[in-house]
DNA sequence: ACCTGAACACCGTTCAAGT
DNA sequence: ACCTGAACACCGTTCAAGT
């Protein structure tokens, strides 16, 4: 068989994700999903951030953008709105995004697909904080709100208000 | 002597993340700073999420804030500058404030500050969002960076224009 | 080429027991 | 009230050895 390759490690990391959260997803657990030793996955991975990025490109891989109608704040507002709505409902996304690209290990996609519609790299740096930014603080709301702790509820309409803010800016042509 | 208490310990986490980033701020690491077995800190700290918290606070008690002139646009980019500045001066300060909103246990005093001048609380997310979102992306180049990668440098005149986007909208008067 | 087993150097948290 | 010691159930990473 043997069916275990970089892009099946991501595949157990993402479902381990959606399942079980941030905090469960280690190399052992990865490991004992696939019925191997943990040692076998450095042999497809260099270390646990690079599973973590293979993860971040896998989960933005499946976001379908529509092609550019060249309306520039309709564009960007449209792929901000469809990356912030994927890091939302996926759990703990928001975190596992930011860390990625912190470190530089994964999620080019999220730059190269605004800055495909986005002006100047300065806007597109601003839409990129708000939805790191809005989806972090938001997704703590959410855990928060599991765990029984009674917060103010922000919703994704919030989030279009603040991209409101910067796409209606006059710089913006 | 026994000059340990939660303040103390805050003051040893703080002085280790900035000495030796977030991944050396264990529990065992701050009771071998204070010379004290790992279980003594239990007694002054719910758990380590809680340390983490105090330590936002401890960091965010330091910053003067300048006092309403009652022009909002000059008041929210004067307070917003501020808190952004301190959480890039300090290291890995993104990362760990972000944690503690998402988590509600500290940085209150963020929110708040805000709050003061701001004129709802939909200009206050979307600063805040910035806030996070921009030293988020900002602090993991600064890593990059003296892990030896290359990478396209952004200064705190980023932060400072994309904020302008925002207060500069019509929306705020 | 790909995987195992064992080891190394760590974690956070709990809890009986001490003073 | 405050602290110790020991234990429990974990971590990520390396590396010789196997096939």
């Amino acid at each position: 068989m043997s069916t275990m390759n970089r892009d099946e490690l991501s595949r157990v990391g993402l479902q381990l994700l959606t399942t079980h959260g941030l905090a469960d997803v280690s190399m052992r657990r990865v490991a004992k999903e696939l019925d191997v030793a943990v040692s076998a996955l450095y042999w497809h991975v260099k270390d646990k951030q690079s599973l973590l990025g293979a993860m971040v490109d896998r989960l933005l891989a499946d976001v379908n953008f529509t092609p550019p109608t060249g309306d520039t704040r309709h564009d960007i507002t449209a792929r901000a709105e469809r990356l912030y709505d994927t890091i939302l409902e996926t759990r703990d996304a928001a975190e596992l995004v930011a860390s990625a690209l912190a470190l530089g290990t994964g999620g080019e996609r999220m730059r190269d697909s605004l800055n495909a519609v986005s002006p100047n790299a300065l806007t597109t740096d601003a839409i990129m904080a708000l939805i790191i930014g809005h989806a972090t603080l938001n997704q703590q709301r959410t855990q928060a709100q599991a765990l029984g702790v009674n917060v103010s509820p922000t919703t994704t309409s919030t989030f279009r208000q603040a991209l409101n803010l910067v796409t209606g800016a006059s710089s913006i042509a």
